[in-house]
DNA sequence: TCTGGGGTCCTAGGACCC
DNA sequence: TCTGGGGTCCTAGGACCC
């Protein structure tokens, strides 16, 4: 069997841990820039606050009755690490889906002692951490997130809910659910599911997985095993180096100046860089885009990407930043007031296992160590003394594109100096 | 004035080769 | 005048997730 466990309402939760008196009020928590809502307390939804709502669109006495906040990573990524540790006890195999979901293999548990064991886990959660999770337990992956949702939804289960692959209880669940609830449906294909007179799970479960499999594609013809009760789904191990690094942020403001594109462009290389080599990964290619807002009406649009191979396969700040530059430099058209930019590492390759090509023979290994060496150095400084203690090129003040988080709470559990703040403001 | 960010997997179709 | 066909590799883009 799988345990998927999931903390209620994330953000919401972990800032309630906080400030307890946040309890019952209606609390959300705001994408980068205080852009839109990225997470709700059930007040929030019960006010009819959807998820993704743009801030700036919330009627006037929503935002007069409602505590909405700025996101707090730092805080959130802290709590998620305290979880997966508690998790770590209940079971020797745990994965690491997102920042507020973990699958636990739960083999071997006696069947009788599964909803105790569940029971266990969420009350340890509970008293060790402050956020309250849910559990659901399951033959599938997929089938255990119909039961995490059970086990949200519905008071009887208080939490844990267990569901096998066939019984009375899960065919009666999933009749009664429509397919686009399910983990890997979405409305595209929920509409072409229709079409097919396929519009619950149950429906799903019993077509025939061939047919399925040709109308849209193996992922598809996954689920619907995953449905009978067999297992189709891997789940990525977390340990694996990531095969893209991507670091791109809107702008606090429009700007069509080409040196605050230059300036974002190279922050985004630097942090690109910086996760590149926390995973030992060497890039070969630098993809840079540019976009305009698609909101404002008949504003010029323009959006370009273009892909910056590197002449040997790097980790190494410089390059990523100059190579970056001369990608931008190529898209980069003036008349556009921009409202987002990213910068993508593509063609990861493992530091160790690097191939050697005949241009990379020709750095020397001397090179080679000199810049490992000064990498290095720039990370644990930014690391011991801060971010952007160290940084490449020089910083502006005040630049346009700087986001705006003007209601996020203290980093509680990573800043001393901020919670000192707290006791003592 | 203000509309998030970071990932994955899969497929179609173009480029290229023989 | 006639202008192949099949395989492989790669990339862009779609769809989805949290």
């Amino acid at each position: 069997m799988i345990a998927l466990v999931d903390v209620n309402d994330f953000y919401v939760s972990c800032e309630r841990a906080f400030a307890p008196r946040l309890e019952g009020l209606p609390v959300g928590v705001l994408s980068n820039n205080d852009g839109c809502v990225v997470a709700r307390s059930r007040e929030l939804k019960a006010l009819g606050v959807a998820m993704g709502a743009p801030m700036h669109l919330l009627p006037p006495a929503i935002r007069r009755q409602a505590v909405l906040l700025s996101s707090n990573y730092a805080l959130y990524g802290d709590m998620s690490r305290r979880v997966n540790a508690i998790l770590a006890e209940f079971s020797p195999d745990v994965e690491v889906y997102s920042i507020d979901e973990s699958f636990l293999g739960f083999a071997g548990i006696e069947p009788a002692t599964l909803e105790a064991h569940g029971q266990r886990l969420r009350e340890t959660v509970r008293r060790d951490t402050g956020l309250p999770v849910c559990v659901g337990v399951a033959p599938t992956r997929v089938l255990a997130k119909v039961a995490n949702r059970l086990a949200k939804r519905q008071p009887a289960f208080e939490g844990v809910c267990p569901l096998e692959a066939d019984s009375d209880v899960t065919r009666h669940v999933l009749e009664r659910l429509p397919v686009v609830e399910l983990w890997g449906v979405a409305r595209r294909t929920g509409e072409r599911l229709a079409l097919m007179g396929i519009d619950t799970a149950w429906q799903l479960r019993q077509a025939d997985p061939a047919r399925i499999r040709r109308a849209f594609s193996v992922v598809m013809e996954r689920l619907v095993w995953e449905l009978r009760g067999h297992p189709a789904i891997d789940i990525e191990d977390l340990a694996e180096p990531r095969q893209r690094i991507l670091v791109s942020r809107s702008f606090g403001r429009l700007t069509g100046e080409p040196s605050d594109l230059q300036a974002a462009v190279r922050q985004h290389a630097a942090r690109a860089a910086e996760k590149l080599r926390r995973q030992g990964s060497l890039a070969r290619a630098v993809q840079v885009f540019l976009r305009t807002s698609p909101f404002p009406v008949g504003a010029p649009q323009y959006r370009n990407s273009v892909v910056v191979p590197l002449a040997r396969p790097s980790a190494d700040s410089r390059d990523l930043l100059e190579a970056a530059g001369r990608g931008l430099a190529a898209i980069l058209r003036e008349g556009y007031r921009y409202q987002k930019c990213g910068v993508m590492l593509l063609d990861l390759v493992s530091g160790q296992a690097r191939q050697l090509s005949l241009l990379e023979e020709v750095q020397s290994e001397t090179t080679r160590g000199r810049s490992q060496r000064l990498m290095a150095t720039v990370d644990r400084l930014n690391r011991e003394m801060g971010r952007d203690t160290v940084r490449f090129g020089l910083p502006r003040q005040d630049s346009p594109w700087a986001l705006r988080c003007e209601r996020r709470t203290p980093r509680y559990t990573t800043r001393w100096d901020e919670l000192m703040r707290v006791k003592t403001g």
